[in-house]
RNA sequence: GGGCGACUAGCUCAGUGGUUAGAGCGCUCCCCUCACACGGGAGAGGUCCAAGGUUCAAGUCCUUGGUCGCCCA
């Protein structure tokens, strides 16, 4: 039977093939994973929610960052057999969507508002049905395992009605309510943002110091006011002092006049005002200046907004209405030079709030929005987050140091401005009463479908306080902040506020995976709001997740954040296409350390696509071969690779061959462990490099090379049990490397004879640490062997012996064990070495005319015809010497001092003290060869 | 202003108080040996940012300083 498989991996056919059977086969329903046998209450679980991506994204290298971390741990916890969810979806975003559609209206040339809402909202449906969400596709091409089946979207009518409860709710407990503040405007999005979509950057601007004269004064006196924003002066109604100041305590009472408005405004005293900056005076503009907004409250003041929704002068703002802001500063400046009342201008860095998202500058403004308390929740998220509910209600952060920002975070919270200026949203459930203002929210969570969306159902037909009918009554028009869907995600998406089977079996998640840059936005909310609202009798049973991981974020090679308008963002498509999905996956698991950005470099994804490709030719190897042996020694592929035969390794060999193969299942079972306690811990860069060293290191390097001729022997029985062992590790390592390389090792695992009706490399289990298989005594043996191979080939590389060609070895040890060891794998030892013999001495070596390579346990002397470069030799034993006798000497030092031999664990002083007996053992023999040499 | 982090081989980074500090890539030398040149073998390369301190023992813990980055105000 023709075996053969391309010499080199091409992932392009088998990644599109695979991706499409997992997809079309609904293979990771949760359904699908589980243990068979184990009743559906008593099944072990894992589930997390995806981080919903935005309905307008497509993927790029964080995504697949996360993707694959969470991919991973999924398909190792599916492969232990538990009942694993991955539950996938997306969010509204409700900004960024609802730029997207009015920017292709406005390439027709209409706007949102001429279109009218209902319409507006049926073009972004549409929007959405065409082009929304091709991230989902690009997932399913770059295997997520996630469950399709139970795909949710924030705007879908369950999770619409989950939104209506979860703010009828909290409406009723005051937790949510209204009113007139200072919040951050968009001019650009139109639309209040909360402080948390407010990036502050220093910018080096001016102060503009202005004379405002005073009122009545017959002297002609003034206060030099310092600001940053000249354009806001037209809004002031107030010119405070510090009440200690002396300079101007005479003043405060009487009345400024403001320039260019001509408008008299009163002169206060506050202790907000700061006496050291500028001149000690500040101008108060309440409606335009979250500090000047408290002080005005504290006095009373008029809040005057002389802005306009998109940042232009509005009537208030006098001569200058209708000029852009910053048009309008530049004006305010002219018109004051001109009068004279610029003071002076100084440079100033000071920090400037742009929009999280379109990066216009932030006005802040007084206006009239829907908040959220925080406080309370933010409480209780504190205990969750430090244990104070018991161990079983604590979640976990990872890394640590995350726990402390995000307790930070909730110490100093503030309330959240939640509503939204948009139309593509959860429109707020409350109706306002034409007739009295009365606030009724809806009479219930419920939602109706209208054009196939959701809408609120409870619409309240009269006015409770006066009684108006329907007919008076509107509902506000605002939406509600993207994230507050998204903080009910994690049970919203599992069908609260009913009493789901899926909540019941899935609430709380095991994990969360996140950015470490949405942390505030949504780890946070989700864990108050779960706690809150999820409805579960303890907190244990309420918290949203039982752990929480923050992972890292990619970066360009150079370490700089990656920016789309910068073009230095990278598509992993591209990526992928280049180098395969399992190397870019590998590649960026085995840069996963907690706690450290990934700076991407394009050479490891090279040595990832190199690990895939070595991956690939260890079983073609096998594969070709076995042809061979089918038709030597009439083996078949079931005989030596079947389930039953596989799960019954490792299979004896008799004779010198055994060491290798109980040493590789040792190896295995180490391996296998070591991987599973590094996922268990986010530590998925030692996963892949432990897995890295057993596969390359261990299995290719070492096992195959040593097992070569027994594949081939004449004797069946050593053929046999040598192939059936191969078989089997090459399943445990194809099992163990799928979490990292699912779509390669799907595609090995198929090649393998599996048992009638499995699927799926998916579905299979992952290796565990079998305890049988550990064998020290098949390490330590093997270790010694290779030490002496490594000798041999060391002396031939310094030596310059040709490649080709076979030399003689001279061995000496004073150790029966290593003596034995020897003996009975002499055969390996001499084609790895590549020597033509090796004679075992009885006495110490003789090395003249030869090299040696010595070790405390042995001597190795290979002779060759050619001369040995004297002084080479000399040089590389004088420079070993002293590095020994460097390590001796403080190894001396330290076994002298009393206090050491005291106070450290007897087992560091004997350990130490073996090593130093080693270490005087090799000194003097590389000193009589050197003696020999001089 | 407050907080968090980073600084280890040429580069990118691991390192959980205890042998001679590791990996990948790069570099040097040898080899296209019938799985793999996306390969095999050998090797060079480190005052672990600096200075103090704790400890029998510090790359690792503490303090201070330096440089760089991020978050919050």
């Amino acid at each position: 039977m023709a075996r053969e498989i391309p010499k080199a991996y091409e992932p392009q056919e088998i990644e599109e093939r695979w991706a499409k059977a997992w997809f079309d086969e609904k293979l990771f329903r949760a359904e699908n994973s589980g243990t068979p046998d184990v009743p559906s209450d008593q099944q072990p679980r894992f589930s997390i929610a995806l981080p919903p991506p935005n309905v307008t994204g497509s993927i790029h290298i964080g995504h697949m960052l996360e993707h694959t971390q969470i991919d991973m741990l999924v398909r190792w916890h599916r492969m232990r057999g538990e009942r694993t969810l991955w539950l996938p979806g997306m969010d509204h975003a409700g900004i960024a969507t609802q730029f997207v559609v009015e920017r292709m209206l406005a390439k027709e040339g209409i706007s949102r508002k001429e279109l009218g809402r209902e319409e507006f909202e049926r073009r972004v449906w549409k929007w959405k049905a065409e082009s929304g969400g091709v991230i989902k596709q690009q997932m399913i091409r770059l295997g997520a395992s996630c469950d399709w089946t139970r795909e949710r979207f924030t705007l879908e009518p369950s999770l619409y009605r989950a939104v209506l409860e979860a703010f009828l709710r909290l409406y009723r407990e005051g937790l949510i309510y209204r009113g007139r503040y200072m919040v951050n405007w968009c001019p650009r999005c139109q639309t209040a943002i909360s402080d948390l979509e407010v990036a502050h950057n220093e910018r080096v601007g001016n102060l503009w110091f202005i004379r405002y004269p005073v009122a009545g004064s017959v002297a002609q006196e003034y206060l030099v006011v310092a600001t940053t924003r000249p354009e806001t002066m037209l809004g002031d109604t107030a010119v405070a002092v510090h009440p200690e100041d002396e300079r101007y305590r005479h003043l405060v009472g009487k009345k400024a006049l403001l320039p260019l408005m001509n408008r008299e405004i009163p002169i206060i005293a506050d202790e907000y005002v700061d006496r050291e900056f500028g001149a000690g005076v500040v101008k108060i503009t309440p409606a335009h200046d979250p500090n000047d907004f408290e002080v005005g409250k504290r006095h009373n003041l008029a809040q005057t907004d002389v802005m306009t929704d998109d940042a232009h002068m509005n009537e208030a703002a006098g001569k200058y209405a209708g000029l852009d802001r910053f048009v309008a500063r530049a004006r305010v400046i002219a018109d004051l030079e001109e009068l004279g009342l610029m003071d002076h201008i100084a440079e100033h860095t000071h920090s400037v709030g742009t929009c999280d998202r379109c990066k216009a500058i932030v006005e802040p403004r007084v206006s009239t929005q829907w908040f959220m308390k925080m406080k309370p929740l933010a409480e209780d998220a504190k205990k969750a987050v430090t244990g104070a509910f018991g161990t079983a209600a604590e979640i976990e952060v990872v890394p640590d140091n995350q726990r402390t920002i995000l307790l930070q975070w909730f110490e100093n919270i503030r309330d959240w401005c939640i509503s939204r200026q948009l139309w593509w949203g959860h429109r707020i459930p409350i109706w306002h009463c034409a007739d009295c203002s009365e606030m009724i929210p809806a009479t219930d969570s419920s939602v109706e479908i209208v054009d196939g969306h959701a809408r609120a159902a409870g619409v309240p037909t009269k006015c409770p306080k006066c009684g108006a009918g329907g007919g008076k009554l509107t509902q506000d028009p605002d939406v509600l902040d993207t994230w507050f869907s998204s903080a009910l995600w994690p049970f919203s998406t599992l069908g609260w506020p009913d009493a789901t089977a899926d909540l019941r079996s899935f609430y709380p998640n095991s994990l969360l995976i996140s950015g470490y840059d949405i942390l505030f936005f949504w780890d946070s909310r989700m864990i108050m709001m779960g706690l809150h609202l999820s409805g579960g009798a303890t907190e244990a049973e309420r918290i949203p997740f039982r752990r929480l991981y923050l992972h890292s974020l990619v970066r360009t090679a150079e370490g700089a954040k990656m920016s789309k308008t910068k073009g230095t963002g990278v598509d992993p498509l591209e990526l992928t296409q280049k180098f395969g999905t399992d190397a870019l996956r590998y590649m960026l698991a085995s840069m996963s350390a907690p706690g450290t950005d990934i700076a991407l470099a394009e050479d490891r994804i090279l040595g990832a696509r190199a690990f895939a490709n070595k991956i690939w030719n260890a079983a073609r190897f096998l594969f070709m071969n076995l042809e061979k042996a089918e038709a030597a020694a009439g083996f078949t592929l079931e005989e030596l690779a079947a389930p039953a035969v596989r799960a019954a390794a490792p299979h004896a060999v008799k004779g010198e061959g055994e060491l290798v193969h109980r040493w590789i299942f040792s190896r295995l079972a180490a391996t296998a462990g070591e991987v599973s306690k590094a996922l268990d811990e986010f530590r998925f860069h030692e996963a892949c490099q432990t897995i890295y060293h057993f596969f390359w290191g261990d299995f290719c390097d070492w096992y195959i090379e040593w097992v070569k001729p027994q594949l081939s022997s004449a004797d069946r029985e050593v053929a046999l049990a040598a192939w059936r062992n191969i078989f089997a590790v090459l399943d445990a390592a194809l099992r163990m490397l799928h979490p990292v390389m699912p779509f390669l090792t799907e595609e090995l695992w198929h090649k393998l004879p599996q048992p009638a009706g499995a699927r799926s490399v998916a579905l299979d289990r992952f290796p565990s640490r079998c305890e049988d298989w550990i064998d020290a005594g098949a390490d330590g043996d093997m270790g010694l062997i290779q030490e002496i191979i490594a000798a041999a080939r060391n002396i031939r590389a310094e030596m310059k012996v040709d490649q080709k060609k076979k030399v003689a070895a001279v061995f000496f040890t004073k150790d029966a064990a290593v003596r034995k060891s020897v003996d009975s794998n002499l055969e390996p030892l001499l084609r790895l070495a590549n020597l033509s013999g090796l004679q075992i001495s009885a006495g110490y070596l003789d090395a003249t005319g030869a090299a040696v390579r010595s070790t405390a346990r042995f001597d190795l002397r290979i002779g060759y015809d050619e001369a040995v470069d004297k002084q080479v030799e000399i040089a590389r034993l004088k420079k070993e010497i002293g590095r020994l006798a460097k390590d001796i000497e403080s190894k001396q030092a330290r076994l002298a001092d009393e206090t050491f031999l005291s106070k450290a664990p007897a087992k560091i002083v004997e350990d130490l003290k073996a090593t130093l007996a080693g270490r005087e053992i090799e000194y003097q023999k590389l000193l009589e060869r050197l003696k020999l040499l001089d």
